[in-house]
Order: C-alpha cells, then structure tokens, then sequence
DNA sequence: CTGAAAGCGCTAACAG
DNA sequence: CTGTTAGCGCTTTCAG
C-alpha cells in the first residue's frame, strides 16, 4: 500500500528524486540513491504500473496471439517468448485465440488495441490489411511467427523449400510411390501452412517426374491423434500402399509410425516416414526430420520487439517505438536424419 | 490517439458523461448514450486501461503461474483459464516459471505484486507462507490449481485416493508384481504431487499385502521420452519383470508402452498399464487411465474468480475483491478402462 | 543534483 | 440525468 510518497518522506527526499532513484536514472547522487532505496526496501514499495505506464507511456508488456497451446510449434514458441521476457522485466499477455472465429475478432478488435501492450507478437495468424493496419495506427511494432505479415517484421522458415527439401530426402533413397500428410485446410488461420508445404512436396515430386496421387494427399489436425487416424485411412486401403510419407509436422509423423506398427509394417524397413518440426518426441521414435527450433524463433522475435522498444526509449520517442522498416528473417533450419527413413523395400 | 475529451467534445456532452455512457452505466439518457457512442465510433476511440485502471482500481487481468506450458496437464489447464477470461473480456498474463529458481523468485515478488493484477491463479506451486501472505497483503484473490495452498482458494483432484484407486485396479485385475512410475524428485515444486501420488500407490499395495520393490520405483520428468528411457531402464532389467505399471501421468503412460514395445512385450498380454490425467492421446494407446478434465480445471478456477471479483466490485468494494473464505474443492475425475490393462500373464 | 508543479486519461463522488 | 471537481500514483519538464 506504500506509494512513493511515503518512501519519499521517509528517505527525507522529494517524489521526484526517489522516483529518479529507483528507476536507475542519472543525476542522483549516490546518498540519495541508496537513500531511497533503503526507504523503498523497508516499506515494501512496490511502485504502481498503471500509474508508471500512464505517466511514462511504457507498459513492459507484449502482447503474445497464438492459435493453440497444446501444439508443439506454439508452445514452445510461446516458452521461448516467455523466457526472454520475463528476464527482461517484462509481461507477458496471452491471447490463445483457438479456432474461435468470435474470439479472433475480439482479440483483434478490442484487446489488442488497448495501448496497454508495447508490442505484439502474432504466430501463424493471417491478418488482414485492415487489422496490420490498426495495429500499426496505434503505434505498435508487430512482428509475425511462421508467415509472412504485409508491413509487420517476420520470422520464419522457408517452409516450400524445406518441404521440398524433405520431400527430396526420400526422392534419393529411392522412394517413387510417396504420400503426404497435411494440415487439415480448415486450419488455414495458419499463413496456409498446409498448402506452402503441399506445394513444396508437389514441386520436388514434379521435379523428379512422380506422380502426386490424390489419394496418398491426406490431411490431419496436426495431432499425433489425428494424423495416427489419417494414417490408418491411408495405410488400410486395400489397394497398392506408398512406400515413404512425409508429413508435415512431427506429431503427424508420429501418428503416422504409430499407425503403421498397428499394420505391422516396419519403419523404415516397410514404410519410410519424414516429418518436420524437431519435436523432442522425435528422437523416441528415430524420426527424421527437419529441426527449427521453435523455442529459438519465439526467442529471437521477443529479442527484436525489445531492441525496438528499448530503441524508441532512447531516442527519446515518447515510448512508441518506431518500427525500423519491417525485415523478413528466414531462421536456420537443418535436416536430421535419423532411423525412420530408408530405401524402399525391394 | 482520441481521447476521450474529444469524444466529448465531438458528442456535445460532458466528459463524465461519455465516460459512462461507453463503460455502459447507468444513469444515462438514451440519447447521450448514442451521441457518445457515434463520436466514439467516429474518432476510432479506444480508452486507455492504464488510465481507466488507475481511476478504478479494476484491471480486467489476471495473472497465471505455470511451471511448463509443454506438458499436457498445464497446457490444458491455460486453455480453460484463458478461454473464460477472453470471453469475459479479461486479460490473461502468463508467467511461465519454468524450473528456473531465480525466475520463480522474481515472479513471485516483482511481476505478480505490481499492482496490474486483479487475481491471479497458481497451477502446481508449492507456496510458501510469505508469498501468500505477500499476494494476500496486494488484496488480490489467489487460487491454486492442483495442490493445497494454506489461505487461498484451491481446485484439486484426490491424488492420494485416485493413485490408490488405479493401483487397486490393477491388484484387483491379479497383479502383484506392479511397478510405479512416478515424476522426478527434481519437480517437487509442485504440490509434491509425485510424493502423494506414490503414496497412495504404497498405501494401495501396503492394503493388499504386496511387496513394494525399491527397483520398481522408478521416476521421470513427466514427459513421453523421459518415461520412456526410463520405462526401458525398468523393463530391461535382467531380473524378474514386474506385470504392471502404475504411472504418475499419461504421458508417462504412453512412454512407458512404447518402451515395452520395443522389448517385444504385448500390452496388456505381457504388461498392464494404466496412466493418469486423460490425455487425448490415451485414446491412440487405449490407455486405462483416469480423467481429470484439466481444462476444467482451468476454466473453473478463472470462472471463481471473475464471481469474487465481480461481487467485490458490486460491492463497492474499491476493486479489491474480498476473497470469501478460502475454500478446496474437489474436482470430479472418472476412471476410463481402456486396454492397456488385463489380467496377469499366467 | 534536487524539488515543485504539471499532467498522463480516465473514473467517481458530488452537486445540481 | 448531467456537469464539475478531485484525484488514481507516478514521470517529467522546469527552475533552482
């Protein structure tokens, strides 16, 4: 309940020196300086961020829109956001928008325009021109995970080409009749993921002159569950079977080896399986993969949005920062080769 | 950037009048209200909470400590929390403690006392009686998820009774020679549910006159692969091998199962299993386990609150809500048999 | 280096 | 029902 006035009575010192003092600023001279923090200290002050940020204009909050926690992907890009936030001091407010279209407007609509977030963070979310706009009306610097973001920064992946990459990986063990495992097309809030990494896998198979079946094209929710469902479809199908699937995330993967042990087909021995992600669960099933440390990538945008931030404060900018003209970094990716792909059965 | 004396202005009518007219008060001309609402609407007008909170007292945010947003238990719990909050047009700040002491501490007493908090929700952390006492001192309600918080509000399931009940399950089935497979020491921040867990397995066994073997008491970190390596440190024992396994949580269930996959063992023909938690991911395995509706959990504990908090304002009560008496209660499980568990091998 | 004073933008009595 | 008047608790010029 103590306010700085009291710390200030009791340190025998004005509001404004104290305030000084505790916030780190120049011109204090060391007495007063400890000074008033002992006073702080005594009297447990904890100084108000309402009225901070209302009088400074800085919030030491960023604001952090993801589809889902429950995926892979998100979680552990929100751990790595997390992480280097809090060690910065700052919050950080968490809009878990779903596949509630409802929830999605108003997390668009009404939260993030608050000014009560520094920044905001959106991962693999589409937004319009219209919401970037209004976003970047109020003064705050945007920057995108997993896609790109007309007039936001981004981070991202070069998903058509790793898919491709992917793709090829079986190509050259010998792999002609291929499946591919995607995203469900209703989750296309994502920055049409799915369809970036089908286009890749189209490419490398056109490339290589192999046909693309409709039939070994199946979707999932991006969940073990759901792709392990997926893969039974494709895998009990009476007809001729593929030797080799690529999903496109690790979890589908999964569900993919897990489906084919109930056909008793062995991985890679009877079924080649590549996923994509660098899911920790992947080493228990000798997953190859394409790693891309979500973590480092959610890391690495909280970083940028503080050195924006951090940049505005100094150049005296009133707390809004400027954005520095919005860049698209591609993040470093690397191909993991493990057991669960081979050359096909002879 | 329109304040709300533009609105004002813009509307022909007094500040205070606009004020409420848009926080939807009473006492308002119908006519005000939609003269302040258009201008609103004209000017793209959208108040500032640092301002609004600071003359109120509310927030409209709520605070959540997690110790890890990968495992399902927590992820699941944030999804409950943070769907009621968003409905109720509340904030959600995520403080992801991680195992890492010094953020703990730093949340504990930085972030969560700065006043920006109208409660806040603490899933499976042990607190010590300072730091309630300390939240406590803010005036803002604490509930805890999970485990037993002396003077706050807590949601929890029976760990000590359902650790028995699964273990009984299995003795009931013929098991004697049962396994535990419980978290690792390392992870007692939480409510030391590993602990209460493995004791209701000891009572559970202790009742039947069973033997509980100090090497069949293995531990993990809660996750698939870590049960997994050790499930394989178990089952790859030279010596004699238990018939079932009773583990602390469905993920290290799953683990656990595909470790005996790898030693040819059947489940259940060779092993049992049974888990604990209702991971969607049970379903793929036919795990017996039993289900406690994490996310339940979470959008119970938020809906309390928004209930204490909303009473406490109605009350006139300045903002700060009165927790009323700090209450435990039991949140509804059920035991789901699945396949994973069958009789003893002859 | 320090203090006084002027707000940040809104809400909440209080009179009318 | 509406306008006026005080602040909420801090930061920040601006003098000294």
């Amino acid at each position: 309940m103590a306010g700085i006035k009291d710390v200030a009575d009791r340190a025998g010192l004005s509001i404004a020196t104290v305030s000084r003092a505790l916030s780190g600023k120049a011109n204090v001279s060391a007495k007063s300086r400890k000074l008033a923090k002992t006073a702080a200290a005594e009297l447990g002050f904890v100084p108000s961020y309402h009225a901070s940020s209302l009088a400074s204009g800085r919030n030491h909050n960023v604001g952090l829109v993801l589809p889902s926690v429950h995926r892979w992907y998100f979680s552990s890009v929100l751990e790595g956001v997390s992480a280097t936030l809090l060690d910065a001091g700052y919050d950080l407010t968490l809009y878990n928008v779903g596949d509630q279209a409802v929830r999605r407007e108003s997390v668009l609509n009404d939260f993030l325009l608050r000014k009560r977030l520094d920044a905001v963070i959106a991962v693999a979310l589409v937004l319009t021109d219209d919401e970037i706009q209004q976003l970047l009306a109020i003064h705050r610097p945007i920057v995108g995970i997993g896609g790109a973001l007309a007039g936001a920064s981004t981070i991202r992946i070069n998903d058509s080409g790793l898919s491709r990459m992917a793709t090829n990986h079986l190509i050259q063990l010998g792999h002609t009749r291929i499946a591919h495992l995607t995203g469900d097309p209703a989750l296309n809030q994502d920055f049409k993921l799915p369809g970036i990494r089908q286009a890749g896998f189209e490419a490398a198979m056109k490339d290589a002159g192999l046909p693309v079946r409709p039939e070994w094209q199946i979707s999932a929710d991006f969940t073990i569950q759901g792709a392990y469902a997926s893969a039974r479809r494709l895998l009990g199908m009476g007809t001729e079977r593929p030797t080799a699937v690529f999903a496109a995330s690790d979890e589908m993967a999964i569900g993919t080896i897990l489906a084919a042990r109930d056909f008793g087909l062995r991985v890679p021995h009877d079924l080649s399986v590549i996923g994509m992600d660098g899911h920790e669960l992947g080493e228990v099933f000798g997953l190859t993969t394409i790693n891309q440390d979500a973590r480092g990538q959610g890391a690495l945008a909280a970083r940028l949005l503080l050195e924006t931030l951090d940049a505005g404060a100094a150049a005296g900018n009133d707390g809004a920062a400027t954005p520095r003209g919005a860049t698209d970094r591609e993040y470093p990716t690397e191909l993991v080769i493990r057991t669960s792909t081979a050359v096909p059965p002879a």
